[in-house]
RNA sequence: GCGGCCUUAGCUCAGUGGUAGAGCAGCGGGCUUUUAACCCGUCGGUCGUCGGUUCGACCCCGACAGGCCGCACCA
């Protein structure tokens, strides 16, 4: 018999049971659920199992179940019907308790530090807070057009503007966009935001909420991924986006600072695939030559500092360089696991920044911010210091297990609907 | 969205230009036993779909669907 992940074997003796009830007994198919009531004795060979004297059916399996033997490693099948994948392969199963494991480690580490869970609407009248496009519906009663979030930030906001001072959610963000092993259209995140506080207090809550999780969920900060050891614990180095990129490709983005010089020198670097002219902004192009030329060589834990203003429409400007951003991306295992930084808190310069990504969709990126008046009004009202951050859920769940994809971590991955 | 590869019984997989096989599961019976797999018997697939080539296709060609990998988009 096999009960939320254990197996226990029953002895049934028909001259126990009587030859009516042992009859009955041998109608029971693999599948079946039953209760069994009993002695607990090892057998000769030392099994420990169930000495039955009274069993009952409890409910009936009208399918087969895979091979118990070669169980189940049809991919499509394993997402498809995920109950099969879990009933039969219990690395998926252990998979699927850990990834709860590390929520429950977040929230609890969240709350014992004086965090405040709140909910938000995932159905917003304008999305916001990332560079995303967006799911759209529609709400019939008040015939008003809906986006899925791409984002809590906008809201988590307001709160703080509301005195809330510290405050975070764990939910779904919907992205219309393509599935890879790190992405998935619809996908859980963590996002804090704390008053009084800037992106160095951010980077420290990011080390402890990681290397702590670990540390609750698997018993340490090390872990494995593709044979490789990665050690969690902090502290985390701290790298300019600018120094990775020279390091990585010898491309100096401080010299080559508009589009048409940035491309000419990325043309010349020869960086492995960024397309030639397919990018409306210097500000994307980085984005495109750090995510293909230095993205995948972070594989110890980082935090990537020195955003580009352009690239960041809701963070601080930095104090010392009004051209970057107070902003940080943590990397482990060659994938953004979080974001954040010192939330842009001064009405006007958001104004201005949004009236510069309005301009940028002008000019072709599908995925700038739209300008959400709301959300100024709500600034204007003041804001403290603030700072945020954002955590990939399912990315830091394959970090902790291993994972090489993102759809073994999700119990229920995005596929086609099929037609038979 | 683009390219490559894949799709044979419930599951895991073989296979050949002449119209399909194994193990397990299932079913019928036997055995009260073990550590995935006991014994005997038995059922089971229009070989993803639709077209084409051919005397004949599961096998060759094309389209479509789904999946995987890579690219693009991105967290």
């Amino acid at each position: 018999m096999q009960g939320d992940g254990a197996r226990l074997q029953i002895w049934l003796k028909r001259d126990q049971v009587g030859p009516e009830r042992y009859d009955e007994f041998k109608l029971y198919e693999t599948g079946d659920f039953m209760w069994a009531r009993g002695v607990l004795i090892r057998t000769k060979k030392g099994e420990l199992s169930v000495d039955v004297s009274d069993f009952g059916f409890l409910s009936k399996a009208y399918r087969p179940l895979p091979d118990k033997w070669a169980g189940l490693h049809d991919v499509e099948t394993r997402y498809r019907q995920r109950y099969l994948d879990l009933l039969v392969n219990p690395q998926s199963r252990e998979l699927a308790v850990t990834r709860s494991r590390v929520v429950a480690s977040l929230r609890d580490l969240l709350n014992e530090r004086g965090y405040l869970e709140v909910e938000t609407p995932i159905l917003q009248p304008i999305y916001g807070g990332a560079h995303a496009r967006p799911f759209t519906t529609t709400h019939h009663a008040y015939g008003q057009n809906l986006y899925l979030r791409i984002s809590f930030e906008l809201y988590l906001k307001r709160l703080i503007i509301g005195g809330l001072d510290r405050v975070y959610e764990i939910g779904r963000d919907f992205r219309n966009e393509g599935v890879s092993k790190k992405h998935n259209p619809e996908f859980s995140m963590l996002e804090v935001y704390q008053a009084y506080a800037d992106y160095r207090d951010m980077m420290d809550l990011m080390e402890a909420l990681v290397s702590e999780t670990a540390t609750r969920v698997l018993g340490g900060t090390q872990v494995e991924r593709d044979g490789e050891t990665i050690e969690l614990a902090p502290p985390w180095p701290r790298r300019s986006m600018a120094e990775l990129i020279e390091e990585n490709t010898g491309i100096n983005i401080e010299l080559a600072a508009d589009l048409e010089s940035l491309r000419a020198a990325t043309d010349e670097a020869g960086v492995e695939g960024v397309e030639p002219g397919d990018v409306p902004s210097w500000a994307l192009l980085v984005d495109d030559v750090f995510s293909k030329a230095v993205e995948p060589t972070l594989v110890q834990p980082c935090f990537v500092v020195d955003y580009p203003l352009d690239l960041s429409p809701l963070a601080k400007k930095s104090a010392e360089n009004p051209q970057l951003v107070e902003r940080f991306e943590a990397f482990i295992g060659g994938m953004e696991i979080a974001n954040a930084f010192s939330e842009l808190n001064d009405p006007d310069d958001q104004r201005e920044r949004f009236l510069a990504q309005a301009e940028a969709g002008r000019l072709g990126d599908a995925e700038a911010h739209p300008i959400d008046e709301e959300f100024l009004r709500a600034l204007e009202y003041g804001m403290p210091p603030t700072g945020g951050l954002g955590l990939g859920i399912g990315r830091l769940t394959m970090i902790v297990t291993g994972a090489s994809h993102l759809r073994e971590v999700k119990i229920f991955p995005h596929l086609r609907p099929r037609d038979d």
